[in-house]
DNA sequence: AAGATAAATGAATAAATATGCAAAAAACAA
DNA sequence: TTGTTTTTTGCATATTTATTCATTTATCTT
């Protein structure tokens, strides 16, 4: 299962080339060490949310959703927000995550920023995040959601 | 020749509705009177910069590009008494209000004050508030409550 | 206005993308 | 562990979208 790894680099890689087909990508993920088949790339693209539209020049191009994490987010640093996470915790379809003090606020707004679908909103005290799934969302979904916000979140949780 | 009549009717059906195909676009240009075949759709699509992507609940949707003229000025006249409040969300029968940073907590005093029965209380942490409906309140009820509160809101986010 | 040139369009078809289904792989529970 | 359930994946194929080519329609030019 090699879906967790796949997608944050199709994601990096429609971000820094420009991509006009899945048979393109496909060739990307190969030259990296991924592969796959279409069908896959085709639900992985739906799943990241990533468009194919026309680029201006005549052909067509594939991109990521509005406010992507990828899209860098000004004024935040993946790797600065990542270590103040120290705890995730179902709660009665919500998530709590637990954060160092005083952390709270920032890292919310960080997950605010991305926009996702799954996610109807969050709130944030002073080391704890409310996250609030919308109706329908699974809480895999809503983790797998969280993954794709923060790439290795989960495993660096689980190794503390 | 009526692409130039067509191209404009097409942006305003993609603005307004979700239209996840061809085959959907063109029954709604015949509904309004503009019929041509799939191939012209396609080649009008292209130009005007349209692409399909996902719509984050199972399906597609065309979309126009950033600054399509939907997306443009929106009228100043139509500006509400919160201009801060900027999303709301229905999530496991309460209601997820989110607002431009560091305003939650004056729109939620605001809404609190009001003293409408249906709203048990209100939660507001930086730029979301929770709205906690008494019980017996269906959805509809807060959401016409709010309006009641807020006149022009929904029609207000509608524009986005 | 006539002829020439360019743009627009549809029909047919090529190319690309999405999905049903079955199998395999993971995750989970006891 | 072992059995059970869920998720992921590929294959084959359906569905959807793009393009080629021929034709028509509009736009120039003089």
């Amino acid at each position: 299962m090699q879906k967790t790894k796949r997608l944050p680099v199709i994601e990096k890689i429609i971000a820094e080339e420009n991509i006009s087909s899945h048979a393109m990508l496909l060739r990307r993920l190969k030259a990296k060490g991924i592969s796959c088949t279409q069908a896959t790339l085709s639900r992985d693209l739906k799943q990241i949310g990533a468009g194919r539209v026309p680029d201006g020049k005549g052909g067509y191009k594939y991109t990521l959703p509005e406010n992507s994490s990828n899209s860098a987010q000004p004024g935040y640093n993946k790797l600065q927000v990542l270590p103040v996470i120290l705890d995730i915790v179902d709660a009665k379809g919500l998530l709590v995550i637990r954060t160092l003090p005083g952390n709270a606020n920032n890292a919310a707004i960080y997950i605010d920023n991305t926009s996702r679908y799954e996610i109807a909103g969050t709130i944030a005290g002073d080391d704890t995040i409310l996250v609030i799934p919308r109706d329908g969302i699974t809480n895999h979904q809503l983790h797998t959601c969280l993954e794709l916000i923060l790439p290795g979140l989960h495993e660096q949780i689980k190794r503390k």
